[in-house]
DNA sequence: TGTACATCAGTGAACGCGCGTTCACTGATGTAC
DNA sequence: TGTACATCAGTGAACGCGCGTTCACTGATGTAC
């Protein structure tokens, strides 16, 4: 099974046309990007790209799939304690930290890829309908941070959350539940960590996109302050301390 | 001053443009809307629309300008106890209801008319460069929720917030100070107050955002549940009891 | 009240542009015997 | 090791489309005397 020249050549392509897309997102947005300016930029005939991706929108699809899975795992990195300590460094640290740590991990991969992040958590591009093959990569953001919890709930680090939480009610605690039951089948994380964690993420995003697509002009511009404060509120908030 | 003829298809036909403009949005999105289109579907030549605004740009200025001021207006009737008890009822009710309200005023506002959302809250339309003329339509919703804490400041009703604040540090405290000084002249909104408000307006539009780009698509959907108790938890996270 | 002139809404043709996708083709790379 | 055939990357022309914006024009509406 030697990889051939052929192959080879057409792994790097690939690889090439997607970048090119990548820079031309930064450009013009999801909605300008054209098949022909990727041709042209890469010293190809337009009706080249047609034996990598069948269609603008495959093209389209492979970008928001390794963005998804770019974001994910920058979260799954920081969570799982890459960036604490040293190299070797056998102890993860403490869940809290590492929450953090994924917060800013996702923030720093938003502010260094601005427009793919735009790409996935800004409006959706209008006639084209995400496949089922970007439901994983998405997930992987959510499922690192529930993850954390279910992690402090067996080492002991969750505690009840101050603010008071409210009952759930039947409708959110079904779906609370079922949710619960995927993200952590072996240890039962508790529906009401888990609807604090969505609360936080969508906290962690809503200000990310706030920042981003430039609500903050004018009022919380550096916004650093406000996102390492209101990550470190957040985490008191899910119960972690 | 009488309005002529000339003056009253005028400012009709102004509308009836920005309507169709609107009824464009929902189909292909802000990049996709077309001048052309417009003009083919109400019957004119599309040189025509020239007389009614001198660029593409400038309709889309106008249709992110009552945008703002639709999701701003939906948000101070509830503030201001629009929708609470009968017809004339004198008093405004609790600020914690009328912050609820409030919150759900922007959600229906935002599910009813998703497209012009997407405008104004995702994505920047690349190579559109928002004018200034936005940035008092924008700030109605930001400035429609600290109004209300400020009013339960005054009238006792704002309780310190049961998530222990971490201090705020130097540099957000001097965001924050400038800030609330700007919202609430006269009274003074403790800018540890005005952080919350912050943290609960992006948790706010994070969720909605999500809802509405579709993040929630297998979780939390229908996602009314959710936004329900996620508002409750918030009034009660900004200290509003 | 009636006429003369100015304003301005809408027309239609044109400019110059870029797009996604298809298709028959050529020539180089890979494979089987 | 050498030949015969199959695979497939990239070409170039073409189809059919829509776009924003400009400009000289016509005819209706409005205004001043």
């Amino acid at each position: 099974m030697a990889t051939t020249a052929r192959e080879r050549a057409r792994v790097e392509l690939t690889r090439e046309i997607k970048e090119e897309a990548r820079r031309q997102l930064a450009a013009v947005g999801a909605e300008g990007l054209s098949l022909r300016a990727v041709a042209r930029e890469l010293g190809l005939v337009s009706s080249a790209l047609y034996r990598y991706f069948p269609s603008r929108d495959d093209l389209l699809t492979a970008l928001i799939i390794d963005a998804y899975n770019a974001i994910g795992s920058a979260a799954e990195g920081a969570a799982g304690g890459a960036a604490t300590g040293g190299a070797a460094s056998g102890e993860p640290g403490r869940v809290r930290d590492r929450w953090i740590a994924a917060a800013h991990a996702i923030r720093d991969w938003a502010r260094a890829h601005p427009h793919e992040y735009a790409l996935i958590y800004g409006s959706p591009v209008p006639g084209y309908r995400a496949p089922e093959a970007t439901v994983g990569p998405a997930a992987r953001v959510p499922l690192a941070l529930t993850g954390l919890l279910a992690e402090a709930v067996a080492s002991g680090e969750l505690t009840e959350g101050v603010t008071p939480a409210e009952p759930l009610g039947d409708a959110l605690a079904a779906q609370a539940a079922a949710l619960a039951g995927l993200v952590s089948p072996d240890l039962a994380l508790p529906p009401d960590a888990l609807v604090r964690a969505v609360i936080a993420w969508t906290q962690l995003f809503g200000t990310l996109s706030f920042e981003l697509f430039g609500q903050f002009v004018g009022s919380f511009e550096p916004a650093d302050a406000l996102f390492g404060h209101t990550t470190a509120q957040l985490a008191t908030y899910v119960g972690l301390r």
